[in-house]
DNA sequence: AATGAATGAGGATTCATTCAT
DNA sequence: TATGAATGAATCCTCATTCAT
C-alpha cells in the first residue's frame, strides 16, 4: 500500500480509525478489528479485501501515519531559520498538540514493543529505508541545520548528537505527559534547547 | 503483597516465572497464566490462590523486580564517591548486563504502555510513592550526590536535571541495542557523562 | 439448464472452470466461488446471473459432465462387438486416462457423499430420469450387448448382473490408483473380464 | 490417541458424539466443533484439551470406531468354519444393522475424500500399519479361511481375490441402500455368495 | 448483461478463570 | 492449600451472496 497509489477511500478510513483508536488511547495489542471496522464505518469483511490481516491493517496504517507526521515535521524544520529555532519548534509543537506528542511518544513506544504489530511496524520501515530513494528523518535534518549555520562548531560524532536530541525531545514529552511539574514548559523548553546548543558549540 | 511480609514460597516461584519470561523476550501482553505457572512448577489455580486476576500478577511481579533493581542500583551508586562515577557506573552496567539493559528498556516501556497491566503498575508505583516511607530513586540520588560534592553547582531546576539525566540513559540503552554503530561505546560513554557534567557545572 | 438449450457462453465457462478444479483434486466441498468464476474468466456476481447458489452451480456443472462421459461412452461401446470387448475397453479407458479414471472414482464418490452439493446431484439425476425419455446408462449398454451376442445366457437379475459389472469396475479403477501392485494391470483385467464372462455363461 | 490407554471420558464422549453425527448422516466436512461438544455434553474448549484441532479430532474419532467395526469383524469372520458362511455373515450383518452398513459405505467414502479430515484419516490408518505388529483385516482373513477350508484351489492372486470379495461386498452395500430393488435382498445375497465360490474353486 | 466491492453471518480457536477433588 | 480439567466468552478470519454501477 504505496503512498503514491491513491488510496481507496476504504483503505483510508481504516487508516483513519486506527489513528483515532490509538489517539484516544486504545492498546495497539487489544485492538479488535470489529473496533476498527466499526469506527471507519465499513463492514468487517471489507478490511479483508484490503489486507490479509489485523497485524497488517494496524502496521500498515501507523506507517502511514508515521511518515505524515515525519514529512510534516520535516516540512516545518525545513522553515526555520537555524537550529535554534528547530528545537523551539519541537518543543512547543509538543506543547500545543496533545496528539501529537501522544503519537510521538507511542511511536517510540510501538518501536521498542515485542508484539507482532510492532515486529511488522519495525520490518516495514526498514524495508522502506531500502526501497525508498530518500528516507525523512528530522533529527538529522536538524543535525545538518545545525552545521550549516554554524551552531554545531565541535567535531562530535553523529550519532552521539542524534542520541542527544532524540533523548531530550523524549524525555520532555514524557515530561509534559506527567502532571505534578514544579517549573512552568517555558522555561524547561528553554534550559533543554540551551543545555544543546551549548553542548553543540563548546560554548559556555 | 507487600515486600515487608515474607512472601510465600509459590509467589516467589511466580514472581521469577515472570521475570524469566520477560527477560526471554515474551510479550507482557501476550504473556499466557499457563506460561507463568509452568515454567513457576506449579498448578495454574494456584496463582489465583494469590492473585485475583493476570493483571495484578504480572504488575505485582514487575513492582517486585523493579524495586528490587531500584534497591541494588541504589545500594551501587551509594558506594561511588562522585556524580562521574555513578554515571559511568551507570552506562557500564548497561553494557556489561543485557539482562539488566534490555529490562531498563523494557521498564521504560512499560511504563508508557496502554494495556491494562501497565496501568496497572504505574497505579501501584503511584501508591508505593504515597504510602511508603521512602520511595528509592537512583536518579535523585545521583543528583543529591552531584550536589553534596560540588559537581551541581548551577541553579537548575530538579526536574530538568532528573530529565537530563534520565534521557541520556535511555539514550544509551537505545544506542547500544541497536546494531550499526560507528563509534565505540567507551567513547559514547565519555561524551554522554562530559556532557552531563558540563551542562550541570556551568564549566567549559 | 438442460443441455438440449445451447449454453450461454458465461455458463460453458463455468462447466469447464468446475471441471478442471475437480480433475486438479480440488475437494468438492471446498470449491469456492471465487475459485471458479477467476478460473472461468468472469466476474464473481455473474455466476449468480446463471444460478441461484454456489450449490446448484456446481451441481449443474457436474451433471453436465457426468452426461457428457456416460455419452461418450456409450458411443464407444456401441462400437464394439460383444460384451468381452466392452469390458476390456472399459478397464483399458481406466489404465490410459488418468482423468476419465479419477472422475469415474470421483463421481462414485460424490454419489455417495452427504453433502448438498451431492445431494442435490442426486436429485437432478433422478429428475432427468423421470423427464428424459431416454437415460444412457453404458453398464446397460453392455449387459445389452452381452445378451444380443449370447454372452449371457444365465438366468441372473439384471439388478445382480449390474452390481457384478458395476463393482468389478470400481475395485479396478480403485486398485490402479493404488501404488503397491503385485500383479501387473494386463493380468488383473485379464482376471476381471474372463471372471465375469464365466460368470454370465455359467461356463467353467 | 492411542487404544491401549484407557481413554479419558471426555474423549470417549467426544468420540461417540462424532459417530452418532455421522450416523445420523452428517456430512463429515460440515460437522461443527460445537455440534460435537454439544452432542458430547461437554464445553467447546474441553475438545481442544484433547485435540490441537477440529480435523484430529474428527479423523481420531473415526479411526477409532473403524478399528472396533474390524475388530468386531474380524472377531465374528473367525467363528466361521469357511468360506462361505463368512461371505454370508459379511452380506447378512450388512442388512441386519444399517448403521454398520451406513458405517461400512461411509468408510468406502472418506476413504476415497479429497477433504482434509479424510486425508488425515488416510495418514493415520497408513501410520497404524507401519507401527502397529498386526493390522486386522477381515477381507484377508476371508481369504485365508477360504484355503484353509479349499474353498479356494485356484492360484489367484491374492490382489484379485481381495478385490473380488471387497467390491462384491461395496456392492452389496450400495444395493440395498438404494431402494427401488426389484428382487429379494435374500436371492441377491445367493448369487453374490455363488460366484465368488465358484470364482475361487473353478467348480462350475 | 456483467461486474466486483462490500457485507456479515458463521465457525474455529484461544485462554482467563472457576471449582470439584 | 493446591490442583488442573473444564468452561465459554471473545475474537479473528472466511466466503457465499448482494447490489450499485
Amino acid at each position: 500500500m504505496s503512498t503514491r497509489e491513491k488510496m481507496p477511500q476504504k483503505v483510508e478510513a481504516l487508516y483513519r480509525a486506527v489513528q483515532e483508536l490509538i489517539e484516544e488511547g486504545a492498546d495497539i495489542n487489544r485492538i479488535k478489528v470489529a473496533d476498527i471496522t466499526e469506527r471507519a464505518g465499513i463492514g468487517k469483511g471489507t478490511a479483508y479485501e484490503y489486507f490479509p490481516n489485523k497485524e497488517e491493517l494496524i502496521s500498515s496504517a501507523m506507517l502511514y501515519h508515521m511518515n505524515i507526521i515525519y514529512r510534516e515535521i520535516g516540512k516545518e524544520i525545513r522553515k526555520r531559520k537555524n537550529l535554534e529555532e528547530s528545537i523551539y519548534f519541537m518543543l512547543g509543537a509538543m506543547d500545543e498538540r496533545i496528539g501529537q506528542r501522544d503519537c510521538f511518544l507511542k511511536c517510540v513506544h510501538i518501536l521498542t514493543d515485542s508484539g507482532e504489530i510492532s515486529k511488522k511496524l519495525r520490518r516495514k520501515i526498514e524495508e522502506q529505508k531500502e526501497h525508498a530513494d530518500w528516507q525523512e528523518d528530522f533529527i538529522r535534518q536538524m543535525i545538518e541545520l545545525g552545521r550549516q549555520t554554524g551552531e554545531i562548531s565541535l567535531k562530535l560524532p553523529e550519532d552521539y548528537m542524534y542520541l542527544a536530541i532524540a533523548s531530550k525531545l523524549v524525555g520532555y514529552a514524557i515530561y509534559i505527559t506527567d502532571n505534578g511539574k514544579n517549573c512552568n514548559n517555558t522555561e524547561m523548553q528553554k534550559l533543554i534547547c540551551e543545555s544543546l546548543l551549548r553542548e553543540f558549540t563548546g560554548g559556555i
